[in-house]
DNA sequence: GTCTATACCACGATAGAC
DNA sequence: GTCTATCGTGGTATAGAC
């Protein structure tokens, strides 16, 4: 253990993760992650076999972590409305919480081994099969509308992933604030067309 | 001119894309990128001065063409959802058709040396700000729902980029339909909440 | 305009002392 | 567990002939 708590396995963990995501994996030399660690080049091999076992790593760390907190969602809810608040809410905060980690697996995957591609592909494919088992059970309860629901995912996905390249939390708006626009975006829509009123009967006016 | 009918320098900027796109900017040697091209490494310095020229010719070249087409679209309607119909199509075809590319763009920016990074990303920025306006507009003449234009922007962009990702032109759906569904997503909602109609006064349940 | 040959350097990884 | 020293490879780029 070192003076600031974390084992020096985990510290070159965290200077990998920094530079991967400053620099991209290629770009990223092992000295300058020795030197962040604050250690040898050579001392990292004490550690991890090789380059490429860091990015494994933080790879499989992140989606596992990510996958745990919606399977968690999914046992504790039963409405698919407050499932669909959750699991935005819950990948929002995952992204910009560890927005370097989701960036370096988001951006990476070329960078993995063929040896290792394999598995960190199916915990990906293992969290949209997840969400998708939402949207299916929300459509044939008949609280979401029918729509396509592998499409509906990879857009959902998309848009909640890219909050974290722009989010700032000294920003004008607060994580809290994100989430309510996005629920609102995914579940109202997001540019709803405003109901051309003078061309509604009188007596559904009320409804806007 | 060679017998394909591209210019030599045109080959080679070709071989780049593909390298770039499949190993990345670092990962993908100039050796390689000159092999494909049918000639020697020492050969590319004849039409390019360096690597990061190749880099920086694609990400312009087609960062330009996509403002371009969003202005003519711009220019050539008035109707906000018209533009907002063209500007989806738009974006998910030039997407689609230009995939390695518009995916270089996307995950090479780190790989941009400090000299060029501006150019680009004012680009961007353009494109961005081109949507923002037809959105406000939209919003300012009725037609859209008010919400905050800036992340309504972000998350459009997002979701129609991402369709490059996992589209085939030989899968189970068109650009065309993709582009329909999104544009659905985009005016009507991803996942409209079915209206509970139990709870409607009875008079407005004919807008179903 | 393309070639061969090569300079030069930075990288990941290893050997072996402490 | 960390160090110093170094190996071997492969990268971008250049020199100069043709």
């Amino acid at each position: 253990m070192r003076p600031d708590g974390r084992s020096m396995r985990e510290s070159i963990l965290a200077a990998a993760v920094q530079l991967f995501a400053q620099y991209g994996y290629h770009a990223a030399p092992l000295r300058d992650i020795a030197r962040i660690a604050g250690i040898q080049a050579a001392s990292i091999y004490h550690h991890y076999p090789n380059k490429q076992a860091l990015l494994v790593e933080i790879m499989e760390t992140y989606m596992l972590r990510l996958n745990t907190s919606l399977e968690h969602i999914l046992k504790e809810y039963d409405d698919p409305l407050q499932r669909l608040h959750e699991a935005i809410a819950n990948h929002i905060r995952m992204h910009t919480t560890y927005k370097e980690e989701f960036f370096i697996i988001d951006t990476e995957m070329r960078a993995l081994e063929e040896e290792h591609r394999p598995h960190i592909l199916s915990l990906r494919d293992k969290y949209e099969a997840l969400l998708q088992e939402l949207l299916r059970d929300g459509m044939e309860r008949g609280i979401f509308r029918q729509s396509d629901v592998k499409i509906a995912s990879y857009a959902m996905i998309a848009m909640c992933t890219e909050v974290a390249t722009w989010f700032r939390p000294d920003g004008r708006l607060s994580v809290q604030q994100v989430i309510t626009i996005y629920r609102q975006f995914i579940a109202e829509g997001l540019l709803v067309l405003m109901p051309d009123v003078s061309r509604m009967p009188d007596e559904s006016a009320h409804l806007l």
